[in-house]
RNA sequence: AGCGAGGUAGGGUAGCCUGGAGUACCCGCCGGGCUCAUAACCCGGAGAUCGGUGGUCCAAAAAGAAAUUCUUGGAAAUCCACCCCUCGCUACCA
């Protein structure tokens, strides 16, 4: 039994995610944390709404709103739709807490003092009328290079490019539209990576073996060889957590710092003792799930910080980086309108059908694309026709041959059950997600085929003349419920609600574990049958065409 | 531009790290079987110059004291180099 968090890259409390932010972190590690539940481990799951950064105070001073009250808002719609989608983190969290506040401020202090920050000078926008300094996104103007009047501080909307919010041409400030800017100086702190660059290559060449994906250890590799250089800790911005040093009553620590931190903020507000005993013990696995794009935050700066604070928390194990998920060969884009978004998705199909056909695409080693096409196949030929209507087959002819039901089966004694069950032990042990999920439907297709071969509809008539056929009979109804069983438990990470329908039937009520597969088990005949899944119907396809 | 990942039947993927006949998998297509089940299921078939080019490697024969060179025949989806295409990162997006 091991001890072990699982993490989720934390949603940023801006927006609802979408189809693919989902697939992308989240679900893969409530997927992953299901099945080590199952498996009996010492586990947790922590994740949370990342509240700071600048889109969030450009947006609540548009709106003449705290941006704390904004943030909060949009971390209790997120929470929710994630609670709708079956996660079950053990704690979802936020980073705009005291608990999170004092994590951070260890983190500083402690970097601070073993030399690992320093100051430095630079010129920033600042806006005459609005007294403040003009960061990323609160700047505005036409960019230099395409001419469109899209430029932001940071970046320009319509040509992508990386901007320095010295090169905009007639710069105006995003709060009050007016050109009243002037550069002042400025200072800022940073956390020198540079100095930790040996210690860190060390470490990711001695954990980058534990399932990191090849992109992620040639990535922060290679940026290492590259050389690391200084990353500003702090922002002259208003929204964040003070900087815990007297000269920067202006300055509010960088977003990205307690948002990394935010995993341990998160579960020292999840439980004010238990937090240490997971991310103080040198035996936790630290099992990380995160985008493509994230990935140098938790390979190079998250590691800098933990190994540069001296303060003893666990280092990644585990980084399982996925790949993007594209919608309809396009990137999703919520102002081109392209894809959908959770709170839409669940308007046109329950969680189940999502976790699934998310996870059948899900982007493992390669982007991947969500097509409406690719859904109602996964919906309808996967979930629908192989796995659910093999139950109903299963229970229908056990409700119909009542003498041919024997109790007390163990799963496991089926030999079907026990190579797909290997396969899907082994796959979750390496954290292949999608190999898991084929073993899933591997055992219902193995369950067609017994249905074919032995067409247990024929031994159940010869079997009330013939006492041989009721002996054969019996054995392939063992072995079929056996596997319908089978199945119940270890559909239960991918779509929980079909896996309570389904073991239900077995009269199992508390959450499956593995263990159940070795003991004996019991079909209650009394309970009808009901089809695990449905087709698309007309009216759901005409609701996904919508997203087009 | 630099760095990283991906490119495999009509569509979607596994295989690549550790070279050995494209026995792969799902959808779709064609043919057959079955009638327990949700018009579902099962079996068979067609369909791929594995993005491109060049290497690497092996064997035989020849020249040389030897390293090696050359000729012929051969194992690369997998290893290497370069090129093309897609995506990501590049430190002020989080």
């Amino acid at each position: 039994m091991a001890r072990v968090i699982v993490t989720s890259a934390l949603p940023y409390a801006y927006s609802v995610p979408h189809l693919g932010n989902f697939v992308g972190s989240v679900l893969p590690a409530d997927v992953y944390y299901k099945y080590l539940r199952m498996n009996g481990d010492d586990a947790i799951f922590v994740c949370g709404s990342d509240q700071h950064g600048t889109p969030i105070e450009l947006a609540a001073v548009k709106k003449g709103v705290e941006p704390a009250v904004l943030a909060d808002e949009m971390h209790q719609t997120i929470k929710t739709l994630f609670e709708r989608y079956e996660c079950t983190f053990t704690y979802y969290g936020k980073t705009h807490t005291e608990e999170n506040k004092e994590v951070a401020y260890s983190f500083f202090n402690e970097l601070y003092n073993n030399g690992y920050i320093s100051e430095h000078e630079d010129m920033q926008a600042y806006c005459n009328i609005d007294k403040r300094f003009l960061t990323d996104r609160f700047i505005q103007g036409t960019c230099p290079y395409c001419h469109k009047k899209s430029a932001r501080g940071d970046q320009c909307d319509s040509c992508n490019r990386l901007l320095e919010p010295s090169q905009i041409i007639d710069p105006f400030c995003a709060i009050c539209g007016k050109s009243d800017i002037t550069f002042k100086k400025t200072k800022n702190l940073a956390f020198d990576l540079n100095k930790l660059q040996d210690e860190l290559r060390d470490f990711i060449k001695r954990n980058g073996k534990y399932n990191w994906s090849r992109d992620a250890v040639n990535k922060s590799l290679s940026m290492i060889k590259e050389g690391l250089r200084p990353r500003d800790i702090t922002r002259n911005m208003n929204w964040g957590f003070q900087v815990p040093l007297s000269g920067y009553e202006n300055s509010r620590i960088y977003v990205w710092f307690d948002a990394v931190g935010g995993y341990i903020g998160i579960t020292k507000e999840w439980d004010s003792r238990k937090w240490r005993d997971y991310w103080q013990n040198e035996h936790t696995q630290l099992v990380q799930f995160l985008g493509k794009d994230n990935t140098l935050f938790h390979t190079i700066i998250w590691p800098a910080m933990i190994i540069g604070s001296k303060l003893g928390f666990v280092l990644p194990h585990t980084i399982k980086e996925s790949q993007f998920l594209n919608f309809e060969g396009k990137k999703f884009s919520k102002s081109n309108k392209v894809g959908i978004w959770l709170d839409e998705a669940l308007r046109i199909m329950p969680a189940d059908y999502w976790r699934f056909a998310l996870m059948y695409a899900y982007p493992e080693t390669a982007d991947s694309d969500f097509t409406r096409r690719g859904f109602a196949d996964a919906v309808d030929t996967i979930m629908n026709d192989k796995i659910g209507n093999f139950a109903q087959r299963v229970l229908k002819l056990a409700a119909a041959n009542r003498q041919l039901v024997e109790q007390g089966i163990v799963p496991e004694s089926e030999k079907r059950v026990k190579a797909e069950l290997e396969k899907y032990t082994a796959a979750f042990g390496k954290l292949q997600l999608k190999k898991a999920i084929a073993a899933v439907v591997g055992l219902a297709e193995q369950g067609n085929r017994i249905m074919s071969e032995k067409e247990p509809w024929l031994l159940a008539k010869a079997a009330k003349t013939d006492a041989k056929a009721a002996g054969e009979a019996k054995d392939v109804f063992s072995s079929l419920i056996a596997i319908t069983f089978a199945l119940g438990v270890m559909l239960y990470p991918f779509t929980p609600e079909a896996s309570r329908k389904l073991l239900a039937h077995f009269k199992v009520v508390a959450e499956p574990t593995l263990a159940l597969l070795s003991g004996a088990t019991e079909l209650d005949l009394e309970r009808e049958p009901k089809p695990l899944f449905s087709k698309l119907t007309a009216d759901e396809m005409e609701k996904l065409r919508k997203y087009a």
